[in-house]
DNA sequence: TAAAACAAAATTGCACGCAATACAATTGCC
DNA sequence: GGCAATTGTATTGCGTGCAATTTTGTTTTA
């Protein structure tokens, strides 16, 4: 006899856990990004600028998988808080180009500790981290 | 030469695409749910509704994750949408009780459907879906 | 038993996410 | 050149998430 609800089962999704686990993640983020004064969106936009020095924002949000509604006023913030710039591409003037600031590349040695304070909380062996990261990529790519 | 940045590079974060991957499946899901008029959110809390007919809110949020901040506004949008309704309960006022209505009980038939539809999007093997739900449950539980 | 401690929800305030729309600049096409 | 289509950001509105606080009800304890 089949249980035609089977499916429905929170047990039996693949989504949840993963919804969950993200938010579980970010959270246990917040202590140490509150001593940077920033919220963790707005850490991995910094991750991207500290990479890449300059980034407009189209392509700022592929690299997150945000868009402009998120982005918009998220920037305004680091602006306002003196980490970057937004100006204008002189050869297209629908380009927003954002720079890191000199203040903003300082924030990065304070940063540099995060990710050792971070995996402390993974309960995960490094090849099972490896294998998730994986997985994880290979849903992204085809999403 | 080491680089002494190299934790803070956003393909070295294992978090990034949790976070990003957890939006992505979401945002799959919402032209099934917005068939049954369902948020993602309010989808998983009808499935566990489904399950066990009737919970209260500390024990929804534990099943969820979520906090109470969250699910009341949730749960009066369920209430007056006629899927569920809340009232305290007698042995304990401080317990909210929600239920299922009857109209709640009858959505579960359309929302079978939608694991179905959603399988077709994830492009893992079964096993490998296994795996990474293996994973997830494993950082969960140590959350 | 009255006050203190505790517990469950609700409220408040802030920061996303994202769909939909608006707007301005640029490109393509005739 | 001129106009339509396209492109890149910005804006708006709604629904979360979550920390912090408040409210209401219950339990513990002096």
């Amino acid at each position: 006899m089949e249980d035609k609800y089977a499916g429905l089962k929170l047990g039996n999704q693949l989504c949840f856990p993963l919804y969950a686990c993200s938010r579980e993640i970010v959270k246990k983020y917040k202590p140490y990004l509150d001593e940077l004064d920033l919220t963790y969106t707005q850490y991995i936009t910094m991750l991207v600028l500290w990479e890449h020095g300059q980034i407009n924002v189209k392509e700022l949000g592929e690299c997150l998988y945000l868009d402009s509604g998120t982005l918009t006023p998220l920037l305004k913030k680091l602006e306002t808080k003196g980490w970057v710039t937004r100006q204008r591409a002189k050869e297209d003037e629908r380009v927003l180009i954002v720079t890191l600031t000199e203040k903003g590349k300082k924030l990065r040695d304070q940063a540099a500790e995060v990710p050792a304070k971070m995996s402390c909380c993974v309960k995960l062996t490094p090849e099972e981290s490896r294998t998730l990261y994986t997985l994880l990529y290979k849903m992204l790519g085809d999403a």
